[in-house]
DNA sequence: CATGGATTTCTGGTC
DNA sequence: GAAATCCATG
């Protein structure tokens, strides 16, 4: 608290941003007193005003940096939000343990109060994986089949119920009924339960035990309120129940809340965020003084254009209009090629063309839907030398020899880690299996002990044979070694005693593989990572929050991440392939449903347009492999909503398209007629195939079910000459005998590679 | 108890 | 098509 710096001087840093702000912005930043809705469109500034705000208040000396509530969703936006508060305030910005995301704000509280929800305050949090085998177990337990219920689905009940604030008793009797015909509430209580004895909670806890601490202590709440003179948050829409009543008991007290929000770039409804919310903060804080950024300073006016237009098809809105003055700019690309790989390909050269250009390669993002996408360009990136960088996708701390160096990190600082534990009781080999553990389970079961103990104590007994016993003990003395080495030992250092003493790093190193180099490579640059933490906990905490392995920004790359990941980025050029029906719309949001679900992948197609300051180019491909299967597929129906005036169409008509454009032709082809005029490469700005694909919809969720089904009949006429039975031949696959056919689609019994599914054209009668 | 082969599942996004 | 899981065998 008393480690603020003297203010700079009124001519600093913070005075000048406020000079360079528009006029809305500066009375969001200058309205402190009260509940302020700032209502803020794409590429209005938002952070710039959250920021200035936020410096605002600590030059004031309206609030000491401790005693500001700031939270934010991603561990990008609040690291952002660090680096540009501390440009305006300097090193005082160190000083603010409250700004973060809501889970590790929420982590943090916790960490002050977890007796009362029954942990400890070194408390481990869970992720996913961990959760998943928790939940087998206790599934397995219970004698529930867990192919019929599987541990997914309950994971995600939990999860729901978590985001909405319920805690096990609060379940209706509906509730109960989502999870194996009534054992919802039995399971959810069993795995809180379990979490409890291992001391550790998943990510939805830190929020819901939280939000149970404040509700029913009034003490901690007071103390809370008190402290926090500010309240701010960044991406309201995105606010869920938990977070939502959570924020409005903190804020009650002194009303000082300022929520940042934007209803058309609400795209986590999934995991139970509420657009709600934001409609109802004038009510749950009257008197809310409500600003409205509509003046867009990122995009070009034909960008800004084509994404007003899509998002203006979406019904439920509170409807706002950008503006820019900007120059107009290029308009939005689409362009249509044959199958996945050309399209990585495409995009590679025309990436390679910006960079002869000038233009910086960070300066240039590729968002997908779904990170399945981002394969194919990684694939085709490395066979050109095209540097890039994933975001996101498989991560770092997600990697096996990562978890497990963890987990042996995790027991050690926390013994009764049972799920790390089991882990690495066999990694690396000990000659310890099933039978071992399973012993192990039931006497700490039946004793109610932790497993490391349980190792411990099997030795006095028959339980196991001999080997495996002696085995344990001999490694829980290793434990015992290693936990009062870390009490002395930096982490980094006792990090390489545990991997070589208990023989993870020999047994890569006896592996000689290619892998396992660079496996070893990772413990080695994990260890590096942990350089900067000077306590195991510190550390621990930090990985289960920030799963991201961020190397600073080092030199130039080509970034490629999901388009929720990209949500608060800009770029220069954005490349948005995968733009079909099935992809994006995904097949799970249309399938589950109805126009809501809908409508968020608008609004996510919305977020990625605007992520553009200067091109966007939108790619869509004819064919595409799908779980190791072909499919033909038909352009997103988001690229026909796109006002044709700020829009270019481009179809590659290149390789096997020849026999494409013919198949398609027959029915009416959308592309057969601009083929014709130019056989190449045809600029089009004709409304033809767009709109002959638009009209295959229609938003009304019934039959969007039915045009989605019937993708692969649109235009599909099967070839005349095979029918079922026909012995044909594939260039890849060799020969076979048709089994089915639908449209253009055949199934085939192949001699050798089995049953496939293909398109028509790729095979020929034998 | 490890191993290898067959089978099946998976790919919606985040903390 | 890859990864996870299952299952039979050594």
């Amino acid at each position: 608290m008393n480690n603020l710096q003297a203010p700079p001087p009124s001519s600093g840093p913070a005075e000048t941003m406020i000079g360079g702000l528009n006029e809305p912005q500066r009375e969001a930043v200058l309205t402190t007193e009260g509940p302020v809705l700032m209502l803020a469109g794409a590429g209005t500034g938002k952070t710039a005003a959250l920021t200035t705000r936020l410096a605002h208040l600590v030059r004031e000396r309206l609030a000491w940096p401790s005693e500001i509530l700031c939270v934010t969703f991603t561990n990008r936006a609040a690291r952002e939000m660090r680096e540009r508060v501390g440009h305006m305030i300097g090193p005082a910005v160190e000083g603010m343990p409250w700004l973060g995301t809501f889970h590790s704000v929420a982590a943090k509280m916790l960490r002050r109060h977890a007796e009362l929800v029954g942990l400890q305050s070194n408390y481990t949090i869970i992720d996913t994986d961990d959760q998943l085998r928790l939940l087998k177990q206790l599934i397995v337990a219970e004698n529930v089949d867990e192919k019929r219920f599987p541990a997914k689905q309950l994971a995600g009940c939990i999860d729901r119920w978590k985001n909405r604030g319920l805690n096990p008793g609060d379940l209706d009797a509906g509730e109960n009924e989502a999870y194996a015909n009534g054992k919802g509430r039995k399971f959810y209580q069993l795995y809180q339960d379990r979490l409890k004895a291992v001391n550790a909670c998943d990510f939805g806890d830190l929020l819901l035990h939280m939000l149970n601490i404040l509700r029913t202590h009034r003490d901690v709440l007071d103390q809370y309120q008190q402290r926090f003179k500010y309240v701010m948050v960044d991406e309201y829409q995105d606010t869920n129940q938990v977070q939502y009543l959570w924020l409005r008991l903190i804020a009650q007290g002194r009303q000082n809340i300022c929520v940042v929000g934007d209803d058309d770039q609400s795209i986590y409804s999934w995991r139970g965020a509420e657009v709600a919310n934001i409609l109802r903060f004038e009510k749950d804080f009257p008197g809310a003084k409500v600003i409205k950024l509509e003046q867009n300073y990122r995009s070009t006016p034909q960008i800004l254009a084509a994404a007003s237009g899509l998002i203006d098809e979406n019904t439920q809105r509170l409807g706002k209009t950008l503006w820019t003055t900007r120059h107009a700019g290029d308009k939005v690309r689409v362009i249509g090629v044959w199958d996945g790989p050309e399209e990585a390909r495409r995009i590679g050269e025309d990436i390679e063309r910006l960079e002869r250009e000038g233009a910086p390669l960070d300066q240039i993002a590729i968002l997908v839907r779904a990170q399945y996408q981002t394969r194919e360009f990684e694939d085709r990136f490395i066979s050109i030398g095209l540097k890039y960088r994933i975001v996101g996708g498989f991560r770092f701390y997600e990697r096996a020899e990562i978890r497990d160096a963890l987990a042996y990190l995790r027991v050690i600082a926390q013994p009764q880690d049972d799920l790390a534990f089991e882990r690495i009781y066999n990694a690396p080999k000990r000659g310890l299996g099933a039978k071992a553990l399973e012993a192990l389970h039931t006497l700490a079961r039946r004793q109610n002990i932790p497993m490391t103990r349980a190792a411990i104590e099997i030795a006095d007994t028959d339980e196991l044979p001999a080997r495996p016993r002696n085995t344990f003990l001999a490694l829980m003395r290793d434990f015992a070694r290693w936990r009062d080495l870390s009490a002395t030992e930096k982490p980094s250092d006792l990090l390489r005693t545990v991997m070589d003493e208990c023989g993870y790093t020999d047994a890569l190193q006896a592996e000689k593989s290619a892998e396992a180099t660079g496996r070893l490579e990772n413990l080695a640059e994990l260890a590096r990572a942990m350089e900067e933490y000077d306590t195991l906990g510190e550390f621990l905490e930090h990985v289960s929050l920030v799963m991201d392995n961020e190397k600073s920004a080092d030199d130039e790359k080509v970034t490629i991440m999901t388009m929720h990941a990209a949500k608060g980025l800009e770029f220069d050029n954005v490349f948005l392939p995968g733009w079909e029906e099935g992809v994006f719309p995904s097949q799970r949001a249309l399938d589950e449903g109805g126009l809501a679900s809908l409508e968020e992948e608008r609004r996510l197609a919305y977020v990625a347009i605007t992520r553009a300051r200067r091109k966007c180019t939108i790619v869509h491909a004819a064919n595409r492999r799908i779980y190791g299967q072909w499919n033909s597929s038909i352009p997103s129906r988001f690229i026909a909503e796109l006002p044709e005036e700020h829009v270019d169409s481009e179809t590659t008509l290149s390789g096997g398209a020849s026999l494409w454009r013919a198949q398609w032709s027959e029915h009416g082809d959308p592309f057969a007629e601009v083929a014709r005029t130019q056989p190449s490469r045809i600029v089009t700005r004709g409304p033809g195939w767009q709109r002959a694909a638009a009209k295959e919809f229609d938003t009304k969720p019934k039959r969007v079910a039915e045009s989605t089904r019937s993708a692969a009949s649109f235009a599909a006429k099967p070839r005349g000459d095979i029918s079922v039975g026909d012995r044909v031949f594939h260039e890849k696959f060799g020969y076979g005998a048709v089994a089915a056919q639908e449209g253009n689609k055949l199934e085939i019994d192949f001699e050798h590679s089995g049953r496939k599914r293909v398109i028509d054209s790729f095979v020929k009668p034998a």
